[in-house]
RNA sequence: GGGGCGGUAGCUCAGUUGGGAGAGCGCUGCGUUCGCAAUGCAGAGGUCGAGGGUUCAACUCCCUUCCGCUCCA
């Protein structure tokens, strides 16, 4: 058979094998969401898994190897479902070499692959190529050893085939070198398409031009070739969306939504992004990647709500996007069988995530509606960039939503103010940026190269050991001997744990002779082991010999919660069914956090039959083992595994009689016995469809039964109650507390009145209007407002001022009835105020109530004097 | 990493140079009704996200911080 209609995922097959063939190792596709990169949040190509093999870091166990890549990409997102070639997700297929082969094999390897019959057997006349203008060597093996016509090959600038596009002259510094393009004509097409990339990775820039390229000691290869488009041109479609594995998706898309799929059809854009963004989001979300408001979790969210619009635009106003990952999953059974298994805890958080969507553009909806009764009112039929802009950054509404529901209401959306804004906001927004080289060397690599840390704390923990690097400030240094200053020590070999895996970093000391170092955490980097700390005394250098000590009873606790989490995951299981899988974990001192996919909260009665599963293992002594094994074995084994999770090779498999077999590289108990007790502490959501759960173990579980009780016991000797009685008692306190309460309001709210009464007939007359003047010692400054209303009830036209002193400090409030305010023109505020500045305070209020303070309580009958003052020089006009 | 918006009653939210914490829905009780829907009356429910500061006085202004939403990288 020739390469013409063949299926992708043959096509995917082929390549593998084909390398295979020439010497090359096939590794498995690295993880979609790198946990140990902090400069990308997806993989976007098929190197990145090498990188270190590339930097010449680590032990080397093969110099050739290709894979098939799963990518996410998402900076041309505009673009999906527009052209025939952009995707977000996609799977990358490559070859590579370090130090091993290099330019000549990658391009006769390139062109057997494409044109001989057994493989591709591409037309080798619809095919030219392209190299760097300076790369003579790959234009002479093209020319003289292919024999490819000199007008089939083109030279491009560094922009064009340079990797880091135009790296000599603008960086970043790192591993770089020139590439060569193929490009196929397909038959029928006038346009050619690229299909290979191979980059030649010879030097290692170092600074600005001029001479910054140094050559590399050790050259490599690294070659991408996008399966979809190879597919779509291998199958003769018009785009990559009509291919066999992304066609049937943009299919059950339509029949969803309702519309028909045709490629030219008016909907086909917006079901081609539907399908391919689903597609992206459920690979990320089988990894345990969900949908949140940050890095990675963001992107998924996005894709998810362009996808959910698309929909909302043609009509779809409730969650669909979730009945398509069964499509997803069998599209992409044959590499990715395992995607099968998530299927259902990735559709729960799809789902949870488009009513979510729905609610925020409900909320918007009602400003996005003001913003139509405005612009209509204005007499306008545009709505401002500005506003649709707003509407975008605080409500989310992406701009299509904004432009398709304003032509809904006959309005348009003034769009060069929109990106105008947009532009703005990315200027002053995106000024905090990642690291931005992709391949360059840290302090650590250094002494990654001379080899790892052996760990030996699976059976020991102590040990004696040789530091081999120091870090501090950032960098290497030869030895260091200020104390109390953090820094990282490497050693040759340790007992230390490096967090990992959710179980915590050991603390513990190291000593040599005149030297102490308290290491207080400790960290993984790839091979070493990094002992974070300070040092207490002496000095340290490179080539010291110490004695490693972890802190045994910490550890012990660690074992114990370690050992019970595997237990709880079984429970869990049991229990809950097999979709409550692992989503994380942390494991530290008698305690442990388990998160896991399960879409609602457990209830009392779930909880209590997990906790007796997990103490009735614990209490039949179930024997611990741990075996190294390949990792192939290991799941044929059923070992359980975390999805989104880089495993090496040989794998440590823990078993726990016959309940509990777990891929963990983890420290754990001899036998489940030694966990001695378990208890449940809380159950909590901490994502869309994923539950945390607390236990504590060992002495810490013992000790919180017993401050319960000791609580318990507080708490009835208080409250004069036999335990079981005591929430009995407590509503019987709280409904007389209540009672109380009212009677006491009823009984300050008489005697306000009658004060109020007795002040009113008291009161002195001037012109018809009673002037009220007290010192109401004793009340609350909050009751003086109710003091005021009761004197109103009774006098319709008054001047009030009441005094009083709280807190050592005094308060005045004055209130006018509205006829003396016009008539005499008494201000209240004003009389506050004067009132007030005899106490050396201050304030104000309404002309009709006012309030104001002081600080000098023993002037405040002096002050009530002057504010009575004021008010009769008022009235008597 | 940075930008925008928000956090007030069980829920949805209002609260205008800083000066008496509110509405609607829901809830409880009592009426009208054979009963329900409906409706009338009465009532309960609040550390105004947290912590500082300014002020005589802070839901309101300033600073810090937590949480949620949202956008950019």
């Amino acid at each position: 058979m020739n390469g013409i209609s063949m299926k992708t995922d043959e096509l995917r097959e082929r390549y593998l094998a084909f390398f295979e063939s020439k010497g090359c190792v096939r590794r498995p596709t690295d993880v979609l969401v790198p946990k140990d990169d902090p400069t990308v949040l997806f993989t976007p190509a098929g190197m990145n898994q090498f990188k270190n093999q590339f930097l010449g870091i680590g032990p080397i166990d093969f110099t050739k190897a290709t894979t098939s890549q799963k990518c996410l990409r998402t900076g041309d997102i505009g673009n999906v479902g527009v052209t025939a070639y952009h995707h977000t997700f996609f799977e990358m297929l490559g070859n590579f070499s370090f130090g091993d082969y290099f330019k000549r094999e990658a391009i006769h390897w390139a062109w057997e692959f494409l044109t001989t019959k057994k493989w591709l057997g591409l037309d080798p006349t619809r095919l030219t190529v392209t190299v760097y203008l300076d790369d003579q060597e790959a234009f002479d093996i093209w020319n003289n050893e292919i024999k490819l016509p000199a007008n089939r090959i083109s030279r491009e600038d560094e922009g064009e085939n340079f990797w880091p596009a135009s790296s000599p002259s603008q960086g970043p510094d790192g591993v770089c070198g020139p590439c060569s393009e193929i490009y196929y004509l397909p038959p029928g097409s006038t346009k050619t398409v690229e299909i290979w990339n191979l980059v030649f990775t010879q030097f290692n820039r170092v600074g600005p031009p001029p001479n910054n390229l140094q050559p590399l000691p050790k050259k490599n290869i690294d070659t991408g070739m996008g399966l979809e488009r190879c597919a779509s041109t291998l199958q003769g479609v018009l785009s990559n969306f009509e291919i066999d594995i992304l066609k049937p998706i943009c299919q059950a898309a339509g029949e969803i939504v309702g519309v028909k799929y045709e490629y030219g059809a008016p909907e086909g854009r917006a079901l081609r992004r539907i399908a391919d963004h689903v597609r992206a989001c459920s690979f990320a979300l089988h990894e345990g990647c969900g949908p949140g408001p940050e890095k990675e979790n963001y992107i998924v969210r996005l894709l998810l709500r362009r996808a959910s619009m698309e929909g909302f635009l043609m009509g779809k106003h409730e969650p669909f996007l979730s009945q398509l990952v069964p499509v997803v999953a069998e599209m992409m059974k044959s590499p990715y069988p395992e995607f099968g298994q998530t299927v259902e805890a990735v559709q729960n958080a799809i789902r949870e995530e488009e009513k979510q969507f729905l609610r925020v553009v409900e909320t918007g909806i009602g400003r996005f509606k003001k913003l139509v009764d405005h612009a209509k009112k204005g007499g306008s039929l545009v709505i401002s960039g500005d506003a649709a802009f707003d509407l975008h950054q605080t409500d989310g509404f992406l701009i299509e939503l904004t432009e398709s529901l304003a032509a809904n209401e006959g309005l348009s959306v003034d769009m060069t103010r929109f990106i105008e804004c947009k532009d703005q906001h990315k200027l002053t927004s995106g000024r905090g940026a990642f690291a931005n080289s992709v391949m360059s060397a840290g302090p650590l690599d250094v002494l990654r190269k001379e080899g790892g840390t052996q760990f030996v704390g699976y059976e020991l923990t102590d040990a004696d050991a040789e530091v081999v690097g120091i870090i501090a400030n950032g960098q290497l240094a030869k030895s260091f001997d200020q104390p109390n200053v953090q820094i990282a020590l490497v050693l040759n070999r340790s007992p230390f744990y490096g967090e990992a895996g959710g179980q915590v970093g050991d603390i513990g000391t190291l000593v040599g002779t005149g030297v102490t170092f308290e290491v207080q955490d400790t960290q993984r980097d790839g091979e070493l082991l990094v002992h974070i700390g300070i040092l207490k005394s002496g000095t340290i250098t490179v080539g010291t010999k110490l004695h490693a000590e972890v802190d045994s009873s910490r550890r012990a606790g660690i074992l114990r919660a370690h050992s019970a989490t595997h237990i709880l995951h079984h429970a869990l299981r049991k229990y809950l069914g097999e979709n409550a899988t692992q989503r994380g974990s942390k494991v530290q001192q008698d305690e442990l956090r388990f998160d896991f996919a399960h879409p609602k909260g457990l209830t009392h009665d779930e909880l209590i039959r997990i906790e007796d599963e997990i103490n009735s293992r614990i209490a039949e002594g179930a024997a611990v083992s741990t075996r190294l094994m390949p990792i192939a074995e290991a799941r044929t084994l059923g070992a359980m595994a975390l999805f989104g999770e880089k495993y090496p090779d040989n794998v440590r498999v823990v078993s726990m009689g016959e309940f509990s077999r777990e891929l963990c590289g983890g420290t754990h108990l001899k036998n489940t016995g030694q966990v001695g007790v378990c208890r449940v502490i809380r159950d909590e959501l901490v994502a869309a469809g994923v539950r945390r759960i607390t236990c504590f173990t060992g002495p810490k579980a013992l000790s919180r039964i017993r401050a319960t009780e000791e609580l318990v016991k507080e708490a009835s000797a208080l409250l004069k109650a036999q335990p079981e009685e005591l929430p009995r008692k407590i509503e019987a306190l709280q409904a007389e507390l209540r009672e109380a309460r009212k009677e006491l309001s009823k009984h300050t709210v008489a005697s306000l009145a009658d004060a109020a009464a007795q002040l009113v007939t008291q009161a002195e007359t001037i012109n018809g209007i009673k002037l009220i003047v007290h010192n109401a010692a004793g009340c609350s400054r909050e009751s003086l407002k109710d003091f005021i209303d009761r004197i109103r009830e009774k006098a319709p036209s008054v001047v009030i001022l009441l005094g009083l002193v709280a807190d050592d400090k005094v308060a005045f409030i004055s209130s006018v009835s509205k006829d003396v305010l016009v008539s005499k023109g008494v201000n209240a505020s004003d009389c506050v105020k004067t009132a007030a500045k005899v106490c050396g305070g201050g304030g104000g209020g309404r002309p009709d109530m006012a309030e104001a303070g002081g600080k000098d309580p023993s002037k405040i009958e002096e002050a009530l004097h002057a504010g009575a003052a004021y008010c009769r020089s008022k009235l008597n006009t």
